[in-house]
DNA sequence: CTGTTAGCGCATTCAG
DNA sequence: CTGAATGCGCTAACAG
């Protein structure tokens, strides 16, 4: 009863021919009083237009692919966020697939999307290949990438080298020499391998005193924990987690040895997550907006779409945010009183 | 040069009518000689079957639509992953939509999805009003919720109640006899009510002694945080967050106050979040599995979609998590050394 | 302003 | 086993 009724059987109730109602459902040119009946019968009827054969005209389908690495991670959500939060108004709907982390799998979703006649891909990617920028060139929908930079595909994310090299400045500034950057394999390109060289380029550039000791761990904080001791032996002034989940591992592994933060030892983080506010020490860390980058991402696919000029304004704001890890060298003494969660909002 | 080739111009090139090749493409009886022909057509084109002129014929879309209420947040992806990780498999997709919280923007994504012919909608609810019935009535597509409850549609969820049951049974057997509950709006049948209910049910049942103060909070911490100082004056012997985000909210403003956790108050959340392992203390909570929610969900769908019996077993299985936010206070002395993050996984 | 006429690309009778 | 014919439901010229 419910997809049964047709424009045709519309037309008939109202007494008009079937183009006068699509006519009524999409633009105009119809006179008032049909345009009252039309709708009465389609308020009679509780007709709903069909999706699939207004696409195979219009060949448009309103909807875009959204391919992920993965569902369950906070960063993802939030890039979700915002993509939904463009592409609603806009009358688009995301369809979502998962790679699992793979490359390869990446690969088969966007394939598998271009197929079912998407209007536009957004790839979260974790690591874009040379058969990723021949697939997306092959097609004739647009792809467009995220978390990962490549010169031929248009992509949108944050500068992982310009955070690095904020907290590097930051920490130098601080007073600190010797740090130990605990960081993700280097096959990631923005995480495992900017990130961490915009880092040693801002805490060394011209200090032949400075040191980076280099430290190898997952993503997921249990791995981090486990490299505690390792990380603890370099014997550095301060840790640096390349995601604020890795310092976090570490923070737990320093609290359970006694190990005092600040007092002993600093750490901080990358990625903003609410938690670092919420442990103790606050983690003072690099904030990173992934709900404007779903944002921008999406409404450079709009643009995309619509085939208008991109407004090339890709930078991403990066926000430092200052809480209690990090203890300041260049005074004799340790802060005292440590701040109150409101007095850091 | 991609969605211009069509059956037509593969049928051409083998030599073969239109209809073999669809014949080809869906079931048999071809005989190998023209199958070959046709699989070689269709390599040299490239051809792509259109996506909507096949659902047009077929009536099946292969598609899910899923409301969510929010998309940034940690239940929701692991929901999220266990409903694609079922899916996936079955040839299905699914199709997002987000309701921000609201049951109003959730009847309407509903309503839209009936309209774009989706098979199935899988919504994870905030309250099942009785519009939400019949909406789901109405239609000819099986809605299924999760996340909530209501007795005349089909749904899927963890026993809130049963968790609260088990939580309480837990805390009256270490000792306590006042709690504060600090939960959340009863407009949330499930986490508002049920779960308080269950709690208090089995910490005060047949235990005059015992008693139960209620604080309402949001379900974010920074809500809980500022609660803090209203849930200390209660004087209870052990806090009970009706989440876990609420719990650490409080974690925190216990920690700022000097207010020594388990030692001098001991408290639990409910969720099992990651987060709750890395805090300190560690905290004590009962877990939910809602990844295995999204899968039984997106079963249960599939099971509905093929007119099969309902496999009936919707339990949820919950998680007692102990870890070192809790005092028994059975024993004259607090726990001396607290575990490290390895002895409790 | 409106009805008529054609397809969109595919699956599916129905005769061979 | 295979080709011709028909129409899914809708939009878009085309003549009124």
């Amino acid at each position: 009863m419910n997809q049964k009724v047709t424009i045709k059987d519309v037309a008939e109730l109202a007494g008009v021919s079937k183009s006068t109602v699509s006519r009524y459902l999409n633009q105009g040119y119809i006179s008032e009083e049909k345009q009252e009946r039309v709708r009465k019968a389609i308020e009679q009827t509780g007709f709903k237009s069909n999706f699939f054969a207004k696409r195979l005209k219009t060949k448009q389908s309103k909807l875009i692919g959204i391919v992920l690495p993965r569902m369950d991670s906070v960063t993802v959500g939030k890039l979700l966020a915002g993509i939904s939060r463009i592409l609603e108004p806009a009358g688009y709907q995301g369809i979502l697939l998962v790679s699992k982390l793979s490359g390869h799998k990446e690969i088969e979703n966007i394939r598998n999307l271009q197929q079912q006649g998407v209007d536009g891909i957004l790839v979260d990617s974790v690591g874009i290949s040379e058969e990723h920028v021949k697939l997306a060139r092959s097609g004739t929908i647009p792809v467009l990438y995220t978390g990962q930079k490549h010169e031929d595909v248009p992509y949108v994310k944050i500068d992982d080298m310009a955070a690095g090299r904020m907290m590097g400045a930051y920490l130098r500034q601080m007073g600190h020499k010797h740090a130990v950057f605990a960081g993700v394999t280097e096959s990631d390109m923005a995480v495992g391998i900017d990130r961490k060289q915009g880092f040693i380029d801002a805490f060394t550039e011209g200090r032949p005193e400075a040191h980076v000791d280099f430290i190898e761990t997952g993503f997921d904080f249990l791995s981090a924990y486990n490299c505690g001791e390792e990380v603890r032996r370099c014997g550095a002034t301060v840790v640096v987690g390349a995601t604020d989940n890795i310092s976090l591992g570490i923070l737990r592994y320093f609290h359970e040895r006694g190990i005092r933060v600040p007092e002993d030892v600093s750490v901080v983080g990358f990625g903003g997550y609410d938690v670092g506010a919420v442990v103790y020490p606050a983690l003072t860390t690099i904030s990173f907006d992934y709900e404007l980058v779903g944002m921008k991402a999406a409404q450079y696919m709009l643009d995309l779409l619509r085939g208008e000029p991109v407004a090339q304004n890709m930078e991403m704001p990066l926000f430092f945010v200052e809480r209690e890890s990090v203890r300041n060298l260049n005074r004799d003494y340790a802060r005292e009183t440590p701040a109150t969660l409101t007095e850091m909002a």
